[in-house]
DNA sequence: CTGAAAGCGCTTACAG
DNA sequence: CTGAAAGCGCTTACAG
């Protein structure tokens, strides 16, 4: 059977309270033979607490939820942009003294249930829109903490951390206005008035004020966001778009399926046309050409959304302030001067 | 506050046992109208049961462990090849009513203080070295239900899933033989006589065999299976293998790694060195040329690991008998007669 | 079909 | 510096 604080206090001859108090480090409260003799037992005898006695008697559980959209029935929805994030974020807690439950949600109600559930100290949102973040209620909540990554939601409940979407999709499109390209393809996701892509859209439009141009409209939206919707879109775009002689897409994956569909409708990248990606994945290394890209700093977003997450979980308030994370333009060979 | 079973059963104005039975669906036990009352107060009352409670109470958690190495104060090693299958577990785990913890493990000792703290129902083992899992023994593992993922080790303690490694090399090397390639390289990380690995060597080594052949050994090992190491071999191969006209590689990212050192160092694929992987990873569609490469049933080999762990542990024992999936061919660009 | 009691393994005040 | 008691929210036999 399992080893209990019971046992380690009988063969110890103390208290419970007192193994309790030497096992959770208070050590003030026991003198320092005692301590020495009971983490002798404990580890003789490979006493591990258990966490689900101790997250019903306190007030913390010690465990945070990763909470990612799941199509219904179906698998975790987790971008390859998120899939770092994944593990970064364990790495964190598990350095915390926290524990990871990752946990697919199909339907809203299921957010309460995983929060709940398992009495959650908090939970990192990744992959859902902001609408979605934007519709969580206090009934919902409750008294946990939440943090959405690369949420521009105003929902006082949650917090984000992001990247400076606006900046880098800027920076994007000043290197190409920079190489002399002026009929530019935005590509991406439908998007609405709010979040990443919208951001991202801003900031494009932002570069051409600032050089004093006037964009006229070409934008091309994808259902999904993944390589076969980007090649289907190259294929067809010196259709829609003749004239254009770049595109600006608003995910690597989507960049890199674009390039394809674009080689094989017969366009050479970046003779014909330049492609400028966002994201930076290790994939955007491996294509030919190599994608030039706007770089996000990945480790540094899940150490920072676990360090605030943690923060207000600690206090037990909800988080503060967002945080707005830098990027860089990495040129590569996707890019040239139009011909 | 929480809302609690006995709040529920005060409303109801019953005990708690007949809310806890509906709750748990025993409906045998309880009148129709009853359980209506009951379900109907659950939803207005938004009663979610308290998990760790009934880790407690119960002999069961329902929670199942995810354990990843997790190099010292590092992030998960999770391979671009698992990474799907994090997502394919957490959903098989949640369709049967269990929930997913996501573990890093940096030390042998973190094993059993995973499992015991939660009380884990069981564990799923993803990316461990057989020699890891043989080391396991009773006293850490205790009365949990183990599975390891492209595991041989013969650890009764553990069973195992993965694919059919020996068959898929044995498919590689007798498609390069077809080929007309005799001078084949075989690339992977240094590998012990059991694993993964070695049944890859073997099954590449039968097909020699089988064609009469005898293969003069050149192996060529990588630190890690990465895009740089590969690269780096692939920089090298024409010095240290000039005779060379082929090269398997144990992985995707490592076989593409190989076609850009090759590519650099001004030797063609499939031109003048036929390269082929091992996963067929999507990747391996993205890269020019597209690349030749032995195809696993992920999502199977995901649905199975569960399938049989939470047999085994429904039924409180040790898991079964390993089970072994099939693999195939996928004949693309990177491969070709030798000129 | 329904219930009262004991117990799972801890922590939290409260005393001394 | 140390301890006895109550309680966290459930489930498990055992009764009726």
């Amino acid at each position: 059977m399992r080893v209990t604080l019971k046992d380690i206090a009988d063969e110890a001859g103390v208290s419970m309270m007192t193994v309790s108090n030497v096992v959770n480090g208070k050590r003030a409260r026991v003198s320092p033979e005692t301590i020495e003799r009971i983490q002798r037992i404990v580890a003789e005898r490979g006493y591990v607490p258990s966490a689900s006695a101790r997250s019903l008697a306190a007030k913390s559980s010690k465990l945070i939820g990763l909470l990612v959209p799941a199509a219904d029935e179906d698998s975790l929805m987790i971008s390859p942009h998120n899939v770092a994030i994944v593990g970064l974020i364990e790495r964190e807690l598990r350095k915390g003294g926290y524990h990871l439950l990752l946990r697919g949600i199909s339907q809203p109600a299921e957010v309460a249930e995983a929060l709940q559930s398992w009495s959650l100290d908090g939970a990192v949102l990744l992959g859902f829109l902001d609408e979605e973040i934007d519709r969580l209620t206090a009934r919902t909540v409750g008294k946990v903490s939440l943090l959405a990554i690369d949420s521009y939601s105003a929902n006082p409940l949650t917090t984000g951390v992001r990247s400076d979407d606006h900046t880098g999709a800027l920076l994007a499109a000043r290197h190409l206005l920079a190489l002399g390209h002026r009929e530019i393809v935005f590509a991406g996701p439908a998007f609405s008035d709010v979040g990443v892509v919208h951001q991202r859209y801003q900031g494009f439009r932002a570069a051409y004020a600032e050089a004093g141009l006037t964009w006229i409209e070409r934008i091309v939206t994808v259902e999904t966001t993944t390589h076969g919707s980007g090649r289907d879109l190259g294929l067809r775009l010196m259709q829609s778009h003749p004239e254009a002689t770049a595109v600006f897409a608003t995910a690597d994956i989507l960049a890199i399926g674009i390039m394809e569909g674009l080689a094989e409708a017969g366009c050479s990248v970046p003779g014909d046309v330049s492609v400028l990606g966002f994201d930076d994945l290790d994939l955007s290394r491996y294509v030919t050409p190599k994608l030039t890209t706007i770089a996000q700093d990945i480790p540094q977003k899940a150490a920072i959304a676990v360090r605030l997450l943690l923060a207000a979980v600690e206090r037990r308030e909800h988080p503060a302030d967002p945080i707005t994370l830098g990027v860089r333009l990495i040129t590569r060979d996707s890019t040239a001067a139009p011909r």
